[in-house]
DNA sequence: CGTTAACTGTTAACGGTGTTCACCAAAGCG
DNA sequence: CGCTTTGGTGAACACCGTTAACAGTTAACG
């Protein structure tokens, strides 16, 4: 869509400024982590008073609101750009691009990942709770895994554990997200769960620190997790160089 | 060491105002997350005003730095606890017990888990930082599981993967904390890094709402988890009942 | 014992935050 | 043109962490 031509003239302008904010207050972010990202901050960045900012986000916290969902759809769109880069590409290396890619993104911006990903979420099942913007975002960002993973298995269904070995509750519970992954059973459910949990913790410690007393460079130690989880969903692991 | 018969009688009450002091900023974090436990918060829970606390703690991140030392120590002992329960398990059930009760204490104890995991911790090996109180308590709170594993190894080594299919720099970095892992070979320190970062990464994931989207109630799962990674160590799952 | 020093508390104040309010100028529209 | 909406302002409120100046209590010492 082309925010530029649509509306009137003012609607163009408001757009516009909103733009400017997010982006200063991105800037912030990164040059000073998230507590330096504050309301009086941004407004000085850009030649305003605070309370101007109230004109177009309804408190501090929707505006930060705003940025994360602005970095969830950036991200999201990095990965697919990965994702797609080689056309000739086989489900299994697209899926370690898009991890690679992923821990990649978390290194160069620490700061943007920890605040996707290092703040706790509200439970938005729990009754009452709409969907919010930013958990729309996040689900299409982790789409982009599901997707991949889904794929890998229509493709080529690998082994996965049988529901005896996993037991009824958890059964039960894949079970209720076989139809959003695109109907694979429990046991390959329970593989793909598996894949994302390795995957988002293995960066959250290396990105926050908490790998530090063991390795220095993760990398390494990333790269040899990221083929046993491969090898799990039957992939075969790019040679490292 | 008995506190209450060492020193003056001014030393003595200051240890109580520390104490105090202490536990009303832990009672504020349980019952309104990190960012309620402020030092006015604190200081009106009993009834001073903000710069008495000073006389105490030399900021507010003092403070909270003290509680978080506190908590590491309070979750080392219940863990060490929970190790030595049953003076008749063998290491297997012990490494369970202590896994199982590593996530216990955090979904029980969401905001000190949060205050202690949850948070970028800064690199203690650059140069120039002194190690931290906090950090040595993490030290001892993360040697709990280090010399379960340690032992485990040196009982019964658990078949380890081969230094070539590590490939070499992670060998190298592995290779350097062999000593601290009471000798055990980079393919064994490989094993042991892998279940450390599969139980913390899958904790936080729980404990910070990051698992919703998947699974209401994560318990079954974590404890599918846990048996995985702790067959990597060549050890038995306790049946689930 | 009296004197002195250290300790523990106070109030006032500074600069910072997010936020609301009353006001005002300019842009757009009938 | 007049009127309404929009986007800006400065003043103010309540809170925050922190410092300074000051007072009362308590321990220590000659």
């Amino acid at each position: 869509m082309d925010l530029s031509t649509t509306g009137t003239r003012r609607d163009r302008q408001r757009a516009a400024t909103v733009a400017e904010i997010k982006a200063a207050a991105r800037k912030l972010l990164v040059e000073g982590g998230a507590s330096a990202v504050g309301l009086r901050a941004v407004a000085r960045e850009l030649g305003l008073s605070a309370p101007a900012l109230y004109r177009y986000f309804a408190s501090h916290e929707d505006l930060i609101s705003a940025v994360i969902a602005d970095l969830y759809d950036e991200l999201t769109a990095v990965l697919v750009a990965l994702r797609d880069e080689d056309a000739e590409a086989d489900l299994g290396t697209r899926l370690f691009l898009v991890a690679g890619g992923l821990r990649d993104w978390a290194l160069a911006h620490p700061a943007e990942f920890g605040l996707l990903f290092g703040a706790p979420v509200p439970n938005p099942l729990a009754d009452g709770h709409e969907l919010t913007p930013n958990h729309q975002a996040a689900m299409r960002f982790g789409a982009v895994f599901k997707d991949l993973v889904a794929q890998v298995w229509h493709q080529q269904p690998f082994p996965s554990p049988s529901d005896e070995s996993l037991g009824p509750e958890l059964v039960a519970q894949l079970q209720q997200k076989s139809e959003y992954f695109d109907g694979m059973p429990a046991g390959a459910v329970y593989l793909a769960l598996n894949y994302w949990t390795r995957l988002y913790g293995l960066i959250c410690m290396e990105v926050f620190g908490q790998l530090h007393w063991a390795l220095e460079d993760a990398g390494a130690y990333f790269q040899a997790q990221l083929y046993e989880i491969g090898e799990a969903l039957g992939l075969d692991c790019p040679l490292p160089e």
